[in-house]
DNA sequence: CTATGTGCAAAATGTTTGCAGACGA
DNA sequence: TCGTCTGCAAACATTTTGCACATAG
């Protein structure tokens, strides 16, 4: 997985640098969708010289070379994914969790949006909101 | 449609104001998906001493009663739609437009998330990415 | 050795908040 | 009249930028 970044990053004429593998190695591990300050905070263990900068400047990289997807769910900030193949995300709007939704097939969806829009599309993306199931075992009473 | 804001405003128990039916008026009578600022903006000529935290306070508002949805497109400010009824929104990556996309059967898509997460589900909104029609023809060669 | 990357701090951007005076009900 | 709303400015949070030093290739 690491030469995978290590390759990418090289092809694109990017340097290959400690912190951005780190970065996209602590990315890869976690399914947690983290934002940039979380990326940050997590990583101060390891790497306490690394600054927040780098983090998102990283992150552009990553996103530009296809190795991480932007995902902006309602919030005030942005959370990064390092499973690129599309896919749906839901949030619990109680926790604040966010879930990849795997293994669904929106393709008769897309395919009429294609056909019945006038855009060139490139991409997509699907939110769904709700609450997640430890959410809804602690409260049955979900105002 | 301005009675109708006045109506759901005083039954939720919130004043009625030049500015809310403003914001509120202009809002349903464009198509552009607008943010605060351009909302402020346009309203300005209107309303000279409206500020923009009211725009922001009103869109929290119409939100709360259903009136207005909001939007995050990725981008870095939000935009705000008056018109409601849940529908997928593409943008175009060249101009920055947002547009709606109108009679598209989402249903089987979202039954199928429903019944394969374990989320107890209360909306979703579907973006979608490309140029638009006018960017395609100014461009032939999209880079 | 050179060009790019890092880390820091400052700036920019979008949004929220606190409060005194204004105004809808 | 009374409680909410407005407008202003300051506060806030997130992201971006500029620059001196460090480092990958």
């Amino acid at each position: 997985m690491a030469i995978c970044v290590t390759t990418m990053l090289r092809e694109r004429g990017f340097k290959v640098t400690p912190q951005r593998l780190a970065i996209y190695n602590y990315l890869s591990s976690t399914k947690a969708h983290p934002n940039a300050e979380t990326i940050f905070n997590d990583l101060q263990p390891v790497y306490p010289t690394m600054s927040l900068a780098t983090v998102y400047k990283t992150m552009e990289i990553l996103r530009e070379i296809g190795l991480v997807q932007v995902l902006n769910i309602g919030e005030d900030s942005f959370r990064y994914d390092a499973f690129t193949e599309n896919h749906p995300h839901v949030r619990c709007m109680s926790c604040g969790r966010v879930d990849d939704i795997d293994d669904i097939k929106a393709g008769k969806f897309v395919d009429d949006v294609a056909s019945s829009t006038n855009y060139q599309l490139t991409g997509q993306q699907f939110y769904f909101f709700g609450v997640c199931p430890e959410c809804q075992k602690q409260r049955k009473n979900p105002s």
